[in-house]
DNA sequence: GGGAATATGTGATAATGTATCATCACTCTC
DNA sequence: GAGAGTGATGATACATTATCACATATTCCC
């Protein structure tokens, strides 16, 4: 079984979030714009997974400007590259990472009907997945994994 | 090693494929007509995967007149439901299912060099990824389990 | 302060995906 | 064979998602 395998992190909330993503996105050399942590903000403000059209909306708000759609794929891009978003492929859409600074290959599992879209990191199954792609002599850099179903309210 | 759980299929070829396909359309109660026989065609003439409108412009080309994107879509949504064609989420794009009829969960080893993009079954590696999802009470409906990385020839 | 690098704004445009309604072809029934 | 019903496609408009080119602004560092 694989449960025991998934692990569970601490999750910063709020405040405590924002400055965990800001010293990891500092870390990978980049700064810690007012823009950024209003996309940032709105990013986590979501529950679901956002639209980059979505984020822009939200932050536009929260600043009281304009925010353009290129500037926010821009920041989401930084933010995918430094491990504190991830972006669902299945659903172009993006979610921030509760717990950065730890890295791993995210599994999501996607409900159909809600859109609720919750995380899990299970390292032996993405590590069984690597695997099965160096098989075939392939590099894995970014497995995808996302599983589209149902989730627990939703069965 | 996932090896020993990657299993080859036959791959029907040219004529072979279609009318496989064309048997898997019809058994799942939907129609073979000629505008499917040709965005089947279209859709198998690439190698890697194709967005819905290249396979409407190849379609128009190959039937003489125009296909409207809308039209392939319909058809794409069909075929995956059917299993003769599968979607690839991280390109937004398709690819012809190489063995119709024998459905399993798949793998994609996507090559963000050149391109190319190889489907392999590991029936033991997408068992684990619905295992996982189903210690968090989720219903798994459709693993997308897709590798960016490097193939063999651009790594 | 000033130059270089970084960050953002503006606007246009491309690419992808969906909705709606009309039309056509076929079948069934009477 | 006329009309009703159904499935397939066309045409068009529209919505959403993503990128590009270029100008301006901000920050960093000396």
């Amino acid at each position: 079984m694989a449960s025991s395998h998934q692990h569970v992190h601490e999750m910063p909330d709020g405040d405590r979030l924002v400055e965990a993503a800001s010293a990891v996105l500092q870390a990978s050399g980049v700064q810690w714009t007012a823009t950024r942590a209003a996309v940032f903000g709105a990013l986590a403000s979501f529950t679901k997974p956002a639209s980059a059209y979505d984020i822009a909306e939200a932050t536009g708000r929260s600043l009281g400007r304009r925010v353009a759609a290129n500037t926010v794929y821009r920041i989401l891009d930084l933010f995918v590259a430094a491990h504190i978003a991830t972006r669902v492929e299945s659903r172009n859409a993006y979610l921030a990472n509760a717990h950065p600074g730890c890295v791993h290959d995210c599994i999501f599992l996607v409900c159909d009907d809600c859109g609720a879209t919750t995380h899990i990191d299970d390292d032996r199954v993405s590590a069984s997945v690597r695997a099965s792609a160096a098989v075939s002599g392939f590099v894995a850099i970014r497995p995808v994994i996302e599983v589209r179903g149902r989730c627990v309210v939703c069965a």
